[in-house]
DNA sequence: TGACAATAGTTGATCGTTCAATCATGAGGA
DNA sequence: TCCTCATGATTGAACGATCAACTATTGTCA
C-alpha cells in the first residue's frame, strides 16, 4: 500500500536501505558512547575541529561540513563546551560570527576516540563492501545529496561531490 | 585525522554518505510533517500496519519491520493511539503479547499520506539513479544490513535480503 | 505443584533535536 | 547620519528517542 508507485526493484531497495539507515547510526551511537560517552554528531563536531586549520572553525562553517542546522549545532557545542572540549571566541572579521575551537583536552578525545570510530566504520561497511561497491556507494550518495541540497549550503566547500570523469 | 585509516576513495564514499544520512531523513520528516504532521518513524509504523494481514501486528512483529526498539515502538503507539490512529488488543495466544490494530482513521491517514511521501521518495532517491545504481543500492545496504543485525532478528521474516545469484 | 527463569511489553527519567522567537551586529539606501 | 533589513548565532519550550527499571505472563523442571 504504502509503496504503490515504487516497482519490485525499488521497493527492495527501498527497505533494504531504510533498515541500513536505521540500524547504522544507532550501532555507530551506541560505540561511541560506550567508549568515549559521546554520540555521533558530537563526535563528527569534534572531528571537524580536528582537521581545520588552527583546529576551529566559524560555526556557520563547522554546521555546513557536520550537515546541522545552527541551532543543533549551537546545543551541541554549548554542551562540548561544557565538558571543556570546545571553547567559543568572538570573530575578528565579524562581530556576529563565532568560531569554536577545540580545546587540547578535546584534541585527546578525537586522538582517543577515533581509532574505535574508524574501526566501527570499517566493520559495519566497508569490510562488506568491494572496492567497485565503494565506489558505487559514493556515485549515489553524491547524486542523493545533489537533489537533496542542490546549492551545497549544508556542504563543506571544497570536495566530495565529483561527478563521473 | 578522524579517517586516518580511511583510504582517499573509501573517505570520499563515507562523507557522501554521512551527508546523505544526515540529511534524508530531515527532508522525509520535514515533508511528512507538513503534509500530516507526523514523523517518519511513525509513518512507517502505520504502512507497515497497513501492508500486514487483518492490518494488525503483534508488537515484537511490528518493531522488526520497522526497525525500532521495543521501547520506542511502545511509545510511537503510544502516540498514534492517542490520536485514534492505532488500537490496541491483547493477544489471544499469548497473554504477554499485544497486537496492534490499524483503525480506519489511520488507514485513512496512510491513503492520505503514501502518494506525497512516495513522490518524495521518488524525488530525492530514485529520479536521481539510474536503475543500475538502484540494483546497486540494494546490494550495498543488504550487505551492511547482514552485518549490522546477522540474525535479522531486527528484519522482516521474509524479503529483501538476497545475495547475487 | 511450586519455584524460577525467560519472554513480551510498558513506563518514567534523561538526553538530544526541532521549531519559533529573539538578540546583536553588519550592510545598504534615503 | 539614521533607518531599515539581512545575517550569524543563541535560547527555551516541546517533542521524540534512549536507557534502565519494572510488570505481567508463560515455560521449564524438580
Amino acid at each position: 500500500m504504502a509503496n504503490q508507485w515504487l516497482d519490485d526493484g525499488e521497493q527492495r531497495a527501498w527497505r533494504a536501505f531504510l533498515g541500513m539507515t536505521e540500524l547504522l547510526p544507532s550501532a555507530l551511537d551506541q560505540q561511541l558512547q560506550r567508549e568515549s560517552e559521546m554520540t555521533h554528531s558530537s563526535y563528527i563536531v569534534l572531528a571537524m575541529l580536528s582537521e581545520a586549520p588552527g583546529r576551529s572553525l566559524r560555526m556557520s562553517e563547522l554546521a555546513a561540513r557536520a550537515h546541522s542546522s545552527p541551532s543543533r549545532l549551537s546545543h551541541t557545542v554549548s554542551r562540548l563546551e561544557k565538558r571543556g572540549l570546545v571553547r567559543r571566541e568572538r570573530s575578528t572579521e565579524d562581530g556576529r560570527g563565532n568560531v569554536a575551537v577545540l580545546t587540547d583536552a578535546g584534541w585527546d578525545v578525537v586522538v582517543a576516540t577515533a581509532p574505535g570510530h574508524v574501526a566501527a566504520v570499517r566493520r559495519f561497511v566497508f569490510d562488506v563492501l568491494t572496492p567497485e561497491q565503494v565506489h558505487q556507494l559514493e556515485q549515489i550518495a553524491s547524486a542523493v545529496l545533489g537533489e537533496l541540497d542542490p546549492d551545497g549550503t549544508l556542504r563543506p566547500p571544497s570536495p566530495a561531490a565529483n561527478p563521473e570523469p
